[in-house]
DNA sequence: GTGGCTGCAAATGGTTTGCACGACC
DNA sequence: GGTCGTGCAAACCATTTGCAGCCAC
């Protein structure tokens, strides 16, 4: 996905709900696009100061930009244990995570035994499956 | 697990760290232990000063004892979504949890293919697998 | 008796909210 | 021009911390 077809959705998004298409709400996303680590709410703020020292974007516009862009599904959260929530561009491709409890480091994978597993155990128990969530812990090769 | 057997443990693991069994320890294990339901902090505490007027337990200590607990491995915190930890006694199975998004309802559920598969996919990215979480959210029969 | 434990209240820190001003459509 | 969005600061709320007294060992 290109940066163009991120901010494209974003316009989609906006226009559909009669929104603004803010300065702010693209540069948080560009933000959240450009980073290779998921990134928290404190994070993306200080990239932004950092980066754009003339026109500045308050916490406060992170926070509520963050909420939005992930209501309309362009970016997706994820929280850790009892961290804080980071945050990934929306790529449309259902992944889980294997994180590193030394490094922080977090890797995206996808199987496809295990999401037909989770849909039998769904099935077992009456439940209409929505969405999942699954962290594998562990410490990753550098770190061992 | 009967009741005697958490107190037993909870009695060990403070002696191993030569630290105090006091009552309010007994009080929230015991609260865990009882309620069908995972708790958070302050659910704890008020169903605490509700059964034990006479023996309040302040907040504080309940967050302490909490952390205590956890570390010692006697209860298990899980954090669904961006809600509160919420708290349940460690029965030494490991299990996974289904959530209702509607009534809350946590299911506990095991399934030994998914355990494996974890472990080929740690196996695949190098990673030494220490824990894991999957919460699969979704709607329950009575809900839907 | 001593060191951990508790209750209380104050502090903390991430997140939310109220409000007046500014910007998008 | 009207409405939504923003920045700022204050409020919020779950959790943590400092401290003086208390209690288990």
């Amino acid at each position: 996905m290109t940066k163009q077809d991120v901010f494209g959705n974003l316009k989609i998004a906006v226009k559909e709900k009669a929104l603004k298409y803010t300065k702010q709400r693209e540069l948080i996303l560009e933000t959240i696009y450009n980073s290779k680590n998921h990134l928290n709410a404190e994070q993306i703020h200080k990239k932004l100061t950092i980066s754009n020292k003339d026109d500045k974007v308050g916490i406060a516009t992170v926070y509520r930009n963050l909420l939005f862009l992930e209501k309309t599904g362009l970016i997706l959260s994820i929280s850790l244990n009892n961290n804080l929530k980071q945050y990934e561009i929306n790529q449309h491709k259902h992944h889980d995570h294997l994180v590193c409890m030394r490094c922080g480091k977090i890797v995206e994978f996808i199987n496809q035994n295990i999401e037909q597993e989770q849909e039998t155990i769904a099935k077992e128990f009456k439940f209409k499956l929505l969405s999942h969530t699954m962290h594998l812990y562990g410490v990753c090769e550098n770190c061992q």
